[in-house]
DNA sequence: ATGATTCATTGACATTTATCAATCATGTGT
DNA sequence: ACACATGATTGATAAATGTCAATGAATCAT
């Protein structure tokens, strides 16, 4: 049985795709195509939202800071989903920071046309909410990850989610390449960057993981993966 | 200062009060009284919604079970809140469980009527998204509290946020008292029950806090408090 | 009020995870 | 190909947290 993603990623794809043609239309004039460069900050925790953003091509790690700079990694946006429309919504600043993980290129639509149509479409108004609700489900599954299971389990989820994140980019009948640094992984999984390092070399030495070079991991034995997780 | 609980409260007291008559009384005529007693079930992880709830007397706590038996929980849940509504929105079973921590009274709307409701009025709609996009941010607040901070900082942290909870019970001009178990509490931090007493003892002893008979914990120190979670 | 039961507390100890320092490997620019 | 800079890895150790077992205190049913 394959492992279970959905429980940990949000999968926006078809939000915007079958809108009526009406708001589709309205969304898509003012659509601006923008790119990061890998590294660079798209928008920034306690920073007012200037609009949405819909992602094209890349990923991008979303992340809180702390009073001793660390980071944590909330989430990890790849293609076909959209980032920053909640605070837009709710009318706060951003509660966390966005920085491009690799090349990125989105459509940008800008606050007020975006907060415009959502407030005369009751069908894109619904798409949301549809949306957001699945996305709780996602949350409630972090938070009692986070909260109860140790760090090799934590690894061993991570790269199950990951090794899905990054399906979409692999070449044809190759297995995906989970491309991140150990320093982001570590921040993804929630531990220090040596303990994190000490359970990568612990799986590459059961046959479950294969690295090359500094930032490349293929996961080969997902099901042993799954069972460490005890999730399946 | 005064501790800032909405980065981990949802406060949807108004969601429903300041609707226009029509979408209003359409739902009041639907609304059924329901009670639950202390450690009833009101609905379980991977069980089909079957309506909302509107808190209007009691505590409910919002919990994820793990393989061996153990609880996170997730939320609390207090007067004037909506429960269970957003896997009603996404038509998913749901991802959690509720259990009455004290007497509950609720006001209860039967899952169809209340998506009648919300497919037809763009103004609920609009405000479920907002209240929504908030809860977003308490989600990401939690993740990382669990994800960065070490026990005694959440001890601390959860104490100060039930205070706030628990601020409505309180007699005129008396202090709030948090009235929760030891395993419930623990299971709320995130952290084994000897590992919590510890720390308790630690804030007692400092004069933070003072505790009576099994479930009673009174902050006397907020500010203290403030000052470990590192966060005012 | 009393015994039974459940929950809270404490202590000793084991385990997990973080931290610090040193070394190694990879990728970069020349 | 070479040296530099950055990131990855390893080892030793400390700190944080969990587990188990024993004891004490509050609540409940009679």
């Amino acid at each position: 049985m394959s492992f279970y993603i959905d429980k940990f990623h949000f999968n926006t794809d078809s939000l915007l795709d079958g809108l009526p043609k009406k708001e589709f239309r309205e969304l898509k004039v003012n659509m601006i195509r923008r790119e990061f460069k890998t590294g660079k900050s798209i928008f920034k925790e306690k920073s007012y939202p200037t609009g949405i953003y819909i992602m094209r091509k890349g990923k991008v790690k979303i992340f809180k800071t702390n009073k001793e700079g660390g980071q944590q990694i909330v989430y990890i946006y790849c293609k076909g989903e959209i980032m920053g429309y909640r605070s837009i919504l709710s009318n706060e600043p951003h509660p966390v920071s966005a920085v491009a993980l690799e090349n990125v290129v989105v459509s940008f639509i800008p606050r007020e046309k975006f907060l415009s149509t959502v407030s005369h479409s009751l069908d894109l108004s619904n798409r949301l909410l549809r949306n957001m609700a699945h996305e709780f489900t996602v949350w409630t599954n972090t938070i009692s990850v986070f909260a109860m299971y140790p760090v090799r389990e934590r690894v061993a989820l991570s790269l199950l989610v990951l090794n899905e994140k990054y399906r979409r980019n692999r070449y044809k009948n190759k297995l995906p390449v989970i491309s991140i640094s150990r320093d982001d992984l570590a921040q993804y999984v929630g531990t220090a960057k040596e303990t994190l390092i000490r359970m990568l070399q612990d799986f590459k030495q059961r046959k479950m993981i294969r690295t090359s070079g500094r930032k490349k991991i293929v996961v080969l034995k997902p099901s042993e993966l799954e069972k460490i997780t005890k999730l399946y």
